[in-house]
DNA sequence: GTCTATACGGGGATAGAC
DNA sequence: GTCTATCCCCGTATAGAC
């Protein structure tokens, strides 16, 4: 791996541990094994490799997500293996934490791979509960935007749930209560 | 008000808008209109005052809760009050927002008002299920610890949504479906 | 491409005067 | 109680050599 690579890896680690403000050029280049030179040849500053790392973050998480989404099985099933999926829940979710981070909202070149990321997510999972509700899995009733949006939202706040507690019991609580309801 | 209060309220805010990382003493004793040696001398030091903050805006939100918690209603009228209740949505939750702070997680101290706040609302919702499944008002399958949880999730997920897209209807519109659910 | 030198303000605090 | 001085390391670069 190439020091740019490195670069961008490294800062991946660190926006998911501390965040934009808490994540310092020195710590970036120390985890990266490269030097001063090396950062600000491959890139202008802490934002230009942020968004880098960001957005590389952002594609795995799609990924990741993806995976479940494009599974053999109902629409249920499919919506609970991604909300069950193996998670390492008391490090919380790399692109929604960032969400916190003040200088990440103010910077339009920082939030928009946010807002694409769980913009899709909420996209996709709409399209999966329509087709649950027209396979009548789902009542008839429920609108499945604003469902869409519960879920996600499910998942971010079941991190904050379990990352209060020290307990990752309380991230697959808060998603079982959820996954209850849809039933 | 006296500088060790102003030193109080001042953090609550900074906390509130950067976290625990991006506030600094010197941006809390400006915004207090203190010197260093106001605050040193009230307080021991950084952790010491955002341990005072954090406490007092814990207190702050489960009094504001419980205004809603102990109106008049139906379960379903005092759950939906709570949710639906007036927000400063971009800005987000004082409590929970910390959770995402690695020096927070990190001290017990700090981190014990928000696990205490955090596990009083989902034990007060719960009850408030509970009541609810009693009068006939939910599916009686509903478990009314996890369902609590989940709604606690979606509040606080909903302000993650909220901020991806810079945009309040987000929060709605997952609070929106989870009430949807619940019926 | 990477290294080292240099810069300047901020983070977080202590010491002693008033 | 509050002020000012002082400290030392870090954050975030830029400049120029190799």
């Amino acid at each position: 791996m190439d020091a740019a690579e490195r670069l961008i890896t490294s800062t991946q680690d660190l926006l998911w541990e501390r965040g934009y403000v808490g994540t310092s050029p020195k710590a970036i280049q120390q985890r990266a094994d490269a030097g001063q030179g090396s950062m600000y040849h491959h890139f202008t500053g802490k934002p230009d490799l942020a968004r880098a790392a960001i957005t590389r973050s952002a594609a795995e998480l799609r990924d990741l997500a993806a995976q479940q989404f494009d599974a053999p099985g109902s629409a249920y099933d499919r919506i609970a293996a991604y909300l069950r999926r193996d998670r390492d829940v008391l490090r919380g979710c790399r692109v929604g934490r960032l969400t916190q981070d003040p200088d990440v909202i103010a910077s339009p070149a920082l939030r928009e791979p946010l807002e694409a990321t769980l913009s899709w997510l909420r996209s996709r999972l709409a399209a999966l509960i329509a087709e649950g509700v027209a396979a009548g899995e789902f009542r008839a009733s429920l609108d499945p935007e604003a469902t869409a949006a519960t879920l996600v939202a499910v998942v971010q706040g079941g991190y904050v749930l379990a990352r209060s507690a020290d307990s990752p019991a309380l991230f697959t609580q808060a998603v079982d209560g959820a996954l209850a309801l849809l039933r």
